[in-house]
DNA sequence: CACACATGTAAGTATCTACTTACACAACTA
DNA sequence: TAGTTGTGTAAGTAGATACTTACATGTGTG
């Protein structure tokens, strides 16, 4: 009767205040489906398949619950795109980030997450821990396109002299990158024209701005 | 004291429903400040100095309060784009729309209603309201896009023949530049960067979309 | 003036919801 | 066994808030 097993999908468990991270993974779930204002603390106990105070034993208050919820779903989802890239492959992580994303992408909603946690930037605890998330992001994605960029640099020295100019820098790039995959989010959730469009946007929109040179650029 | 002066900044300048243009921004100014959700009818009523039952004798609920002011928003910003752009100036309509949007982003707030109705889509209105709002920017923005490229390739042909091709159409240019004027709210709501860097990064990403070219492109 | 009707005031209600309290029971410890 | 401590159940509370109702006060029209 006692706990020896440590994980299962067995709510019972673990105990008391030791199944936090078998709660956490169904209260950010929630929260993914109905954001934070929507999801009453009645359903993120049913979810979790105890009463209200188990979790307030837990958590001091729905808050903190949020909080922790951003931070885990930041979390699955940089595991994700870590999952999706094969380091030994020919094409660059960012290749095969930009390829995963136009796949994969929807499926984590995180967005909702974001989203409904940008309505509630007034309290300094979920904006700090919003930005927080951005600037990690934006780490992950720039030491992406930094690699990408090096090896492009390295592949055109043995071709031609010169070096290339890049009309982005790395960090604003990523920051780029980004605000592409909101729209793509945006328009997934609204239904804004076909997947197959949607991904093609992403894609092009993306390796566009990656490798677009100062050379390449207009003229004047 | 009957109702003549058909417009000041005087509330009671008309009277009942007909109220309802003298209501709107105020109402309108409340959802970009706090959102669908923390915005409350007692705050509504109060910036239009009436009580809460005048304003359920002009909207039925709360909720075609919010969809009346995304509306109203929405026609806000894109006057606000039309009064900035010169069409006898030598410069484009897209080129002058990235300049102002440098400039001016971040003072309309659009995005707090448009995020905070985004974690509301699950209601069919709501969805709808926002979808057609995106579509409607959409439609304009390609617009200018379209033309830009068209005078680009008028220049062009003046130099050289050979018929300028981009990298992305431009209708996904459009949505790209839409998304990256998110990232660019989102930025600025959280105070990530400074106000500078997040003008240049969407100044030049935008403009580096717009004119990329299926030439220069990288090799292979 | 008298009547109908629109508008303003104020109080109320029903519901929701974050969070709490009271308490029974079981297990471990002395 | 007796006491302490942790866990589960159930009910409750206090506050917020969308929306309503009752009624007084004009206001225009015959």
């Amino acid at each position: 009767m006692s706990r020896s097993n440590s994980k299962t999908g067995d709510l019972q468990a673990r105990k008391g205040t030791e199944r936090k991270p078998d709660f956490l993974p169904l209260i950010a779930e929630a929260f993914v489906e109905k954001g934070f204002r929507r999801t009453t603390t009645a359903q993120l106990a049913e979810r979790c398949q105890v009463r209200e105070n188990e979790l307030y034993r837990i958590w001091p208050n729905k808050k903190s619950m949020f909080l922790d919820s951003i931070r885990f779903v930041f979390d699955h989802v940089v595991a994700q795109w870590k999952s999706g890239i094969d380091l030994e492959a020919e094409a660059t992580a960012a290749e095969q980030l930009i390829a995963n994303q136009a796949r994969q992408r929807g499926d984590s909603r995180l967005h909702r997450v974001i989203f409904t946690g940008l309505g509630e930037v007034d309290d300094p605890e979920i904006r700090k821990a919003l930005k927080n998330l951005y600037q990690q992001f934006h780490k992950v994605i720039s030491g992406y396109v930094r690699d990408h960029r090096e090896k492009l640099r390295q592949d055109s020295d043995k071709l031609k002299s010169g070096v290339l100019e890049f009309s982005l820098s790395d960090e604003d790039t990523a920051w780029a990158m980004i605000g592409l995959g909101s729209i793509f989010d945006i328009q997934h959730e609204l239904g804004v024209g076909t997947m197959a469009r949607r991904r093609e946007m992403l894609g092009e929109s993306i390796s566009s701005l990656l490798n677009s040179t100062k050379q390449g650029k207009k003229n004047s």
